[in-house]
DNA sequence: AGCACGCCGACT
DNA sequence: GTCGGCGTGCTC
């Protein structure tokens, strides 16, 4: 019991001997050839390409290792790319220097470093980017500027060496002006400092004081000149394990020879099996360090650093055994289990078909053979109970990894992967770049879902294509599991017709892109892959892509019956309320026999604007071209006006600032204007609202979902976050409030997206012994979505007319699109630039690429920076080359930031 | 990113 | 005539 206190010991489950990490110093143990070079990607942003450096004598380092280098005058993180055994001619051996340490080791297994390559090509992203992106933040550290207080002001510089006790607190009240100073400092200047001698240690990092301190740049000047402060240069600190000093029972042998009060401690210490923390056996004996440090030196006990992990434990104690499958999961497992190499399966399976079970017992047998699986999940927060589930049913040997993790606990959690033991990897997006060895699946859950792809930061992967490269590489099978799969999956597994498309396409890109590699043999001339593509020149395997369909929901509980409601009629019989008669009955029903609904919103934010009724003025962003969105925080709170871009807040003006009229109100259909509405019609309903303003927190979507379960309420109202994996027996109802916004977006994938948001939505009821009830209403309810979603076992029809529409538009997936951004301070400037690319894109359309735009964004102005963009239709027949693309960039000028976003979802 | 070199406006 | 602004270019 003491024990389980403390983290397994190194020599158990954490062999930190064979793990790739080593100190500054540790590498120099390593003995082995001396005096050679080594080629170093940097990690420096605006720069790109390699820099050879020095070995210091004595040290080996290999391809991938991880460095810190001296980079002009400051320490930045880098990679090795190769290592050279003489310098090419009219190498400049004055600028040569030394690498500066070894932050880690082997992180890059060639499989990896190849996907890791794939990535940088395929989605025109600077390879130091995407080794950034899949790194635990911090482990490529670099030097910070810090200022702090000088010592030696005012009082003369004698103490500096000293050493002894100070009494800085008394000398730094002279350091700011007296009054009968001659010399008067700028605002800035006092701004600075006042800031820095508020802090315990006068010491700022320079980033912090800049947004702190408006144009601190003039106001630091003033005092390095005045020498009040000291700006300098902080090596980089490496994000390390987590120590904590645990004490060991060794020996109790001649025990009478210590005092009573030795004796006492290691008859505790041993009641407690042996092994404490330090900090628990001083708080249990009430004792200090130095008494232990005494018994320790009579050689009693052993003090010793040990490695804690911050990662989350798991809290749940329940465990889960296989369930009996369905006859469709029984065949959908028998024929997942037997794959070798690299085959692409979609499971198909309708909402609450059971998908998850057999994703457990897919993975099952491959953890007892000693592999690992990765399972990927569109938002980890909103999937507790998925989390939860595969904790149970696999214990310890489930990890989950997503970007909300601290930097320690991700740091963590990512060495803990890199041990080689079996494990899963539950993740989001980022997941799909865990560094694990001996990969035996990849599941992709709710493949569909548009949170797999990247859209902000370059690289803009998808998590999708990027598992289809991990899986061929790593020789192992993708599962693509959805209720709803997106066209492309769908193309990508139907039938031999179809098949010969999709792996055309696919392979052409990945032809053009080890085509051009060669040709150019840039830092991607790392040994390990040129190895691996040596023996492996097609990849392996390569399989017929796998079509499973789970037709049937578990326990043949019937899909849920969907009644759609013209909201036209509705009004026309006077009904002004957002509810539907048939809604209200049903919300009336819900109360009175203790079931459970699930009010479906479309968005949180875009509908509720605020606005003048005299007048009609609109309140907008001062920075963004989007109207700002009413939120109230808590019911007795003032309401604000918020900016869904920018986070720009405001408070809710009382009269229009425009004519001062009080006729000054919010309209539309948030979570809260509906949720309010219900207060009024239906004041005994308890509701639970559900949405990115009351789920902010951490943990605050588990609490949610947990209270809702439990019965605290009997509706749960939400936007899209409910749409996403809840599986919540009680419920029997699902309304939707109105499906137009979702209809009449202006995008290719409207539809699409409409279809798959409204059946999942849909999917959420009926999962229990009840059967469900979806009311669907809308302002068209003869769009051809709607009638889709209505007869749900019908996707293929559905399916089959958009992909008409797809081909006859050149969109995906039969053509590939790639969006360039655009954006600046200045508008005329990023408008130029624009047309200056979209004219340098001529030979790419005398190949038969279509260019539309270029085009202001759709909302223009963000966080006060002007976004124009060009779209470009790729025919599947043309490849473009990464390094064309690539060299757009030149065409930027610095104050124009430019990102290529290849295969967008949102090109609006 | 940081820092150096380097070219044009307000001061002794 | 200098000091000092911050605009371009380099960092092995």
């Amino acid at each position: 019991m003491p024990q389980s206190r403390l983290h397994p010991s190194p020599s158990s489950e954490l062999p930190v001997s064979e793990l790739p990490i080593v100190s500054g110093t540790d590498c120099y143990e390593q003995t082995g050839q001396t005096g050679l070079w080594v080629e170093v990607l940097v990690d420096c942003p605006g720069v790109q390409g390699v820099f050879t450096y020095g070995l210091p004598v004595g040290l080996m380092v290999q391809p991938g290792d991880i460095l810190s280098v001296p980079f002009g005058a400051q320490q930045i993180g880098g990679v090795v790319v190769r290592c050279l055994t003489a310098l090419p001619d009219g190498t400049n051996l004055a600028q040569l220097r030394e690498i500066d340490g070894v932050i880690a080791r082997g992180f890059f297994p060639p499989a990896y470093w190849e996907i890791l390559l794939r990535v940088a090509e395929y989605y025109c992203t600077p390879l130091m980017q995407v080794i950034r992106m899949a790194l635990p933040t911090g482990l490529l550290g670099r030097s910070q500027r810090r200022i702090k207080l000088s010592q030696e002001q005012g009082t003369g510089n004698r103490e500096q060496g000293t050493g002894g006790r100070e009494q800085g607190t008394g000398n730094r009240e002279q350091k700011p002006p007296l009054d009968g100073m001659p010399c008067t400092i700028s605002t800035v200047a006092q701004q600075i400092l006042t800031l820095l001698q508020s802090s315990k240690t006068g010491d700022y990092s320079w980033q912090y004081l800049q947004r702190q301190v408006p144009n601190a740049y003039r106001g630091l000047q003033e005092l390095l000149k005045l020498g009040w402060v000291e700006s300098y240069l902080q090596p980089p600190t490496p994000i390390r394990p987590k120590q904590r000093q645990a004490v060991t029972l060794i020996n109790q042998a001649d025990v009478a020879l210590l005092s009573p009060r030795q004796q006492e401690v290691l008859r505790v210490l041993q009641r407690q099996g042996g092994e404490l923390w330090l900090t628990d056996l001083l708080a249990l004996c009430q004792t200090s360090s130095t008494t232990l440090k005494a018994i320790a030196q009579k050689g009693y006990l052993i003090i010793q650093p040990r490695e804690v992990l911050r990662s989350e434990s798991s809290e749940t104690t329940v465990t889960d055994t296989p369930k009996a499958l369905t006859k469709d999961q029984a065949i959908a497992l028998a024929a997942i289990q037997p794959l070798a190499g690299y085959t692409s399966v979609l499971l198909h399976g309708v909402t609450g078909s059971g998908k998850t079970e057999v994703y457990l017992q897919a993975i099952a047998p491959l953890l007892d053979e000693g592999k690992s699986a990765i399972v990927l999940v569109p938002e980890i927060g909103l999937t507790p109970q998925l989390t939860d589930r595969f904790r149970a049913r696999f214990g310890d040997r489930v990890c989950v990894y997503h970007s909300a993790l601290s930097d320690g606990e991700r740091y963590d959690t990512w060495r803990q992967l890199l041990t080689g033991t079996a494990q899963v990897v539950i993740g989001t997006r980022s997941a799909i770049f865990a560094p694990l060895a001996n990969l035996g699946l990849i599941i992709l859950d709710e493949e569909h879902d548009s949170s797999f792809k990247q859209d902000q930061p370059s690289p803009c992967y998808h998590a999708r294509t990027v598992a289809q490269w991990r899986a061929e590489l790593e020789q192992c099978p993708l599962i693509l599991g959805s209720a709803t799969p997106s066209l492309e999956t769908w193309v990508a597994h139907q039938e031999v017709s179809n098949q010969g498309m999709a792996n055309d396409e696919y392979r052409m890109a990945n032809q053009g892109m080890a085509n051009k590699r060669m040709a150019n043999q840039e830092p991607f001339a790392i040994s390990p892959t040129e190895t691996l593509r040596e023996q492996n020149s097609e990849f392996g395997i390569r399989n017929s892509p796998v079509y499973l369909s789970l037709p049937a929901r578990v326990q043949a509980r019937p899909m849920p019956a969907i009644e759609v409601v013209d909201m036209r009629q509705e009004l026309g019989r006077g009904n002004r309320s957002i509810f539907s008669q048939s809604l209200q009955a049903a919300l009336n029903h819900l109360h009175e026999s203790g079931e459970q609904g699930i009010l479906f919103i479309q968005r949180r934010g875009h509908s509720t604007f605020v606005s003048c009724r005299s007048c009609g003025y609109v309140v907008m962003c001062p920075h963004c071209d989007v109207s700002l969105a009413y939120h109230q925080i808590h019911a007795e709170a003032r309401p604000v006006l918020r900016c869904h871009y920018c986070n720009y807040t405001q408070a809710h003006p009382e009269v229009c600032p425009e004519c001062q009229s009080s006729y000054f109100k919010h309209f539309g259909s948030g979570t809260q204007r509906v949720t309010q509405a219900l207060e009024q019609e239906f004041p005994t309903l308890r509701v639970l609202r559900f949405d990115s303003d009351t789920t902010r927190t951490k943990g605050a979507h588990r609490s949610l979902l947990t209270r809702f379960a439990q019965g605290d309420a009997d509706l749960l109202v939400g936007t899209q976050m409910l749409t996403k994996g809840i599986d919540l027996p009680q419920v029997t109802l699902v309304g939707i409030v109105a499906a137009d916004g979702l209809l009449h977006l202006s995008d290719y994938r409207a539809s699409e997206r409409t279809f798959q948001v409204l059946t999942q939505v849909a999917g959420r009821c009926g999962r229990g012994d009840r059967p469900g009830r979806v009311i669907l209403q809308t302002y068209s309810p003869d769009h051809p979505v709607i009638a889709a979603v209505q007869q749900q076992q019908q996707y293929e029809p559905f399916v089959q007319t958009e992909l008409e529409q797809r081909k006859l538009l050149n969109y995906p997936p039969y053509g590939r699109l790639i969006l360039l951004k655009f954006s600046g301070l200045s508008p005329g400037v990023v408008q130029t630039t624009a047309a200056q690319v979209a004219a340098a894109l001529q030979p790419l359309q005398e190949q038969g690429v279509e260019r539309l735009g270029p085009a202001a964004a759709a909302i223009e102005r963000v966080a006060r920076r002007y976004r124009w963009q060009i779209l470009l239709k790729v025919p599947a027949t043309v490849a473009i080359s990464a390094s064309f693309l690539s060299s757009l960039r030149d065409l930027c000028p610095s104050s124009v930031s430019f990102a290529i976003d290849i295969d967008p979802l949102n090109i609006g």
